[in-house]
DNA sequence: CCAAAAGTGTTCACGGTACACCCATGC
DNA sequence: GCATGGGTGTACCGTGAACACTTTTGG
């Protein structure tokens, strides 16, 4: 039993980057599945898995991270396609790698799946990856850090209602390095995209900060009439 | 005969989106195939086909140009995948588009190639494109005008020899607003990129405009020091 | 001498950046 | 009362934007 067609094909995978934001650790973090299998057994890779029929990619990614890691409500995005023959030894395959954005909070242990080793991992010193995932890492980290100032997808990184050293700190660790606190909120909420919830922090050892919410609404509508996001 | 294998495999393919600058008719524009087979019999297409074994995604799309449109020098990059069921009528094919800059100069009428209708057309007034390749060169236009802004890649649309008012033209088509010519000149010149030919355009009728050419090493110095190009 | 495009400076407004102190809270 | 982060305003500078006339060349 099997498929067969006339001309050899490929195979044809997903591959999903997931980064979450550690803010008591002030480190970014990827989640990564330890290999039972050669080849590579023991390194770690993303999930990531065939595309099967009649499904999109995008449906693909969101089925094999719900599959291999129970990830559901995230940010998707299509990163790059590989597919330089040799990137799998067991034949040709082309890969479509997505990255993801969740909050860390929602998906937190995690290590005692079911069996499989599934954990976050600093993206500053990754294990040992499987195939080419370093490479696509490496692309994956540029985008976050290239789009997470021209779009307001670090939000997708923090819990619903954050505050704004929290906000700060989310952009200095991705960005690596540090922005002036009086300049950041004069531009932040000058741009009209934070609700205040009129709710502040609970049990800090200190002055309990506001909390705010990004406002998704109001993003879309200045988007239309023009307005560019930028940090 | 055939390849048999244990799961269904989509096809991939390639596509390329070409885009050529037309500064006479100051136009944009982009090469297309016509099909001569169903499905989209009539139709035109982006030059495009199967990914053969061995060769990595970018070798397959030089190399289908080459077959396609006899074009080779040329700037490629990664666009989109794109791997929607039902994209092909034929059966699920997932297709990794390219973009691409050429010097419309190098590549000219192209009509009379060997029985297949090869084209240029504008891009505001495509002709009827087959499969999803409205969606595709939709795409390949926005990213080619955020790019183009950012990334010094409109040198590629001109000859290696141009004006300052071509290059201004350039971005004013790409970008459809119009541009300041001192603030143009001041930026791009102040930026140091170009290299002052000391020849002059001949046969024109009217004042001769000096001649630049882009000069890459320099650039690659600059942004080794951290320089972001910017228009 | 006329048509056509080349070439050239200044002013103004705005946004980015640099920078230091007082405030509220919990322990 | 002290340690810890929260919260606030101002001055300077550089860049982007607006804007009009003279120069050169070929026909």
């Amino acid at each position: 039993m099997g498929y067969t067609y006339q001309y050899p094909r490929p195979s044809v995978t997903v591959d999903c980057v997931v980064f979450g934001l550690d803010l008591a650790a002030e480190d970014l973090k990827v989640l990564l599945i330890q290999r039972k299998k050669d080849p590579f057994a023991g390194l770690w890779a993303f999930p990531g898995g065939f595309v099967e029929e009649d499904e999109t990619l995008e449906e693909s990614a969101k089925r094999e991270l719900q599959e291999e890691t129970g990830i559901s409500r995230l940010y998707l995005e299509q990163l790059y396609t590989f597919g330089d023959p040799g990137r799998d030894p067991r034949g040709h395959t082309v890969t479509v790698a997505y990255y993801a954005l969740v909050k860390l909070s929602d998906h937190t242990p995690k290590a005692a799946d079911d069996a499989k080793a599934v954990d976050w991992f600093s993206v500053s010193k990754p294990p040992k990856l499987a195939f080419d995932h370093a490479k696509i890492l490496k692309m994956a980290l540029a985008r976050l850090r290239a789009k997470v100032r021209y779009q307001p997808i670090g939000f997708e990184l923090l819990p619903a209602k954050f505050t704004l050293s929290q906000l700060q700190r989310l952009y200095e660790i991705v960005l690596e390095r540090p922005l002036d606190k009086r300049n950041f909120r004069k531009k932040i909420l000058g741009m009209g995209l934070l609700i205040d919830l009129e709710e502040t922090q609970k049990d800090v050892a200190h002055r309990a900060a506001q909390l705010y919410r990004f406002d998704e609404e109001r993003y879309r509508g200045l988007v239309a009439e023009g307005f560019n996001f930028e940090i």
